[in-house]
RNA sequence: GCGGGUGUAGCUCAGUUGGUUAGAGUAUCGGCCUGUCACGCCGAGGGUCGCGGGUUCGAGUCCCGUCACUCGCGCCA
């Protein structure tokens, strides 16, 4: 017989009762009747009941073990008695009476209850982390991450794409988010820095003819995180050569809606080949984002042109220098409590941002699309025989109270409706879409403020009134990212995402377009909010990349010494090629539904980058610091 | 770097207007219990109320500072 086990703790059923049987793993839970006691015993595999009555040795053993401790149980399956079954339990119709128990490890008092759903903090979770993966929800995810990993592997490879390992240890780049460094033994005063992700390496794959390239990368950003972000993360990272960006897309839509249908767990998902694709520029109007979460039926719109000369002083003036107006239509909100808009309006500002103003549009019974719409058109009069306002006809209204026509036909209240003559106030709601009975928000600024300031409140707007579509998974694509954008700190035009995608028009467009009015060919892949990844059809051509950096300021001279691996490579022969590298810690977050990345990690770190149960980073010897040529400057503290 | 939240028993939390010896659940320890599956019942131990200072006759509670964790902003091509 085996020395640990015959079978698993999810593996018997009523077929093996009679059998005499080896079960080992952890005491998840006991429950003890004096003369009966039961132990649910745990294992990776499922939970099997043991059972130890007053003849069994093993009794007064188990009755002393704490929970978690690690046993081997000898003994005997039996069927349990009709009403004993457990159907909440795969292996819930048998259970185990033991004979003998082998203690091969005793727990003392756990920090955190393994057998329970409830949440711990964090920080307990983290240094205990070992425990804590032995939850049934974090350990499900870890095996989630697991097959979701095999599964793109396999999409991938199905596709004629071939893993290949890049380095780690690399040479740090100026450009992008803050390296990691590793300092050099060998070589005093240098240093590694670990990839921020395999750009180089992928894209000389594809100068070195390999065609087709992909790996389940590890990279590394020394930046602040977020509930989203880790500083290690793993990327499949792909490159494909002799490729157009809709070659790129057609290629991993189906890895993507593949693998999110294979694990969504009946949720629906954007089909391959359908995901809508929004410009960049559309993004941010429409959304306040470059990653919009599509579940949200809220859509932003331009309302600028209602202000300048409206008599609204605030917005106005916002005009007047340039900067735009958003409006956030807020479905059926118009009758809700003051207090709902002057929270609003206090969350926007501890954002940051100077307020959100609103209107309400009046809870009308009329057709008041068309009639705004005939009112805007000068035809108002003929409609005015059907429409209601605040129950009472709007012709009634006119006659009873021989009140100003402005003023009955309003469509909109609150204080900055009435700087808003009716007809505007018809074309606003017009524009919006707006139903009676809604409410509008604005955001007022210049525009990158006012378009993060609407984003903000669309998102928040539609998580308060419950907006969010559940049960999906909404892809799309962002595309047509600007090439450049001016930068107002260094007052010039800078590159504003990728410097080595390829502009479209590529380098007739450098030499004869606006740099602000250039597109590259870059892409994101937006998916419920999430960037799940960051590409781009690469700039191949020396000459255009030295012209691409010769827009923003650079000379052929900081690109050769910045970029010199690459440029010489691309001087050899290289085929045009692209890419992404959608994240895969995302993904599984998405797919496990944990608001966490940390949630879908097995050995995380914590939101410092401090891992807390081996206790990095760590002080290290004045020999090691020798050792690679390091002196500290600070006085190295305790711990 | 900045802003929000949290910090009370091993763990999860409650703690009123500043007022007696800071409570509950769970875990732990002891006792009882032969059919539970969140087993049940009885009892016990367990607290620098994150830390420092202040106001007060009196501070878990109010004020100031500080630390830790977390969420967001900046940052992350």
């Amino acid at each position: 017989m085996h020395a640990y086990r015959t079978h698993t703790c999810a593996a018997l059923n009523q077929s093996a009762v009679g059998q005499s049987v080896r079960l080992s793993g952890w005491v998840h839970n006991k429950r003890d009747h004096g003369g009966v006691l039961f132990v649910d015993l745990r294992d990776h595999y499922g939970i099997t009941q043991i059972v130890a009555d007053s003849d069994s040795p093993a009794l007064p053993v188990l009755e002393k073990l704490k929970l978690e401790s690690v046993v081997t149980i000898d003994g005997d399956v039996k069927a349990r008695a009709p009403e004993a079954v457990n159907p909440n339990l795969p292996t819930g119709g048998i259970e185990v009476f033991a004979r003998e128990v082998t203690i091969q490890s005793r727990a003392e008092e756990l920090p955190l209850i393994v057998n329970s759903a409830e949440d711990y903090p964090e920080e307990t979770r983290l240094k205990y982390r070992f425990v804590d993966l032995r939850r049934e929800r974090v350990h499900n995810n870890i095996i989630l991450r697991s097959k979701v990993i095999s599964s793109l592997r396999q999409r991938m490879i199905a596709q004629g794409f071939n893993e290949f390992q890049t380095p780690i240890l690399g040479a740090s780049s100026p450009e992008g988010a803050r390296d990691y460094l590793v300092p050099s033994r060998l070589h005093p005063g240098r240093f590694y820095a670990l990839p921020q992700a395999p750009q180089m390496f992928k894209q000389l794959l594809m100068v070195a003819g390999f065609d087709r390239y992909f790996q389940i990368a590890p990279c590394f950003r020394d930046e602040d995180l977020r509930a989203d972000r880790s500083p290690e993360f793993y990327q499949l990272d792909f490159e494909m050569s002799f490729v157009t960006q809709e070659d790129v897309f057609q290629a991993i839509e189906p890895v993507l809606a593949g693998v999110f249908e294979e694990f969504s767990g009946g949720k629906t998902v954007t089909p391959a080949g359908t995901f809508p694709r929004i410009p960049y520029r559309e993004a941010m109007l429409k959304y306040g984002s470059d990653k919009p979460d599509l579940r949200n039926p809220i859509e932003i719109a331009d309302v600028t042109e209602f202000f300048g000369n409206s008599g609204f002083g605030i917005f106005d003036s916002i005009v007047s220098r340039g900067g735009v107006i958003r409006a956030i239509p807020a479905p059926n909100t118009s009758e809700m409590s003051r207090k709902f808009f002057d929270e609003m309006n206090d969350w926007a500002k501890r954002e940051g941002f100077a307020g959100l103003g609103y209107a309400n549009a009046r809870g009308n019974q009329g057709p008041i699309e068309e009639f705004a719409f005939n009112f805007w058109n000068g035809d108002a009069d003929q409609s005015i025989s059907g429409l209601v306002i605040d129950g009472v006809p709007a012709q009634q209204r006119i006659a009873d109270e021989g009140a100003n026509k402005d003023s009955v036909l309003g469509f909109l209240k609150g204080p900055i409706a009435r700087h808003l003559a009716p007809a505007e106030q018809a074309k606003l709601l017009k524009k919006l879409g707006c139903k009676p009975g809604d409410s509008i928000f604005f955001a007022a600024g210049k525009e990158k403020d006012a378009a993060k300031l609407a984003g903000a409140a669309r998102t928040r707007t539609a998580e308060i009134l419950g907006l969010i579509e559940e049960n999906c998974f909404k892809f799309c694509w962002i595309v047509d990212f600007p090439m450049y954008e001016y930068d107002e700190d260094a007052k010039k035009v800078d590159f504003s995402h990728n410097p080595f995608s390829m502009p479209q028009g590529e380098m007739e467009a450098l030499e004869t377009q606006d740099p602000l009015d250039i597109l590259a060919w870059q892409y994101d892949i937006v998916c419920n909010g999430y960037e799940l990844s960051s590409g781009a059809i690469r700039n191949h051509r020396p000459d255009i990349m030295y012209k691409a950096f010769e827009v923003a300021g650079y000379t052929k001279a900081d690109v050769d010494e910045n970029f010199s691996g690459m440029i010489e490579a691309f001087k050899l022969g290289a085929p045009p090629h692209g890419g992404s590298a959608p994240g895969i810690d995302r993904i599984v977050m998405l797919l496990a539904d944990e608001p966490n990345i940390r949630e879908v990690i097995a050995f995380p770190l914590n939101q410092r980058a401090q891992d807390l149960m081996m206790g990095a980073p760590s002080q290290v010897s004045p020999r090691q610091l020798r050792d690679v040529h390091i002196r500290t400057v600070e006085a190295p503290k305790e711990g």
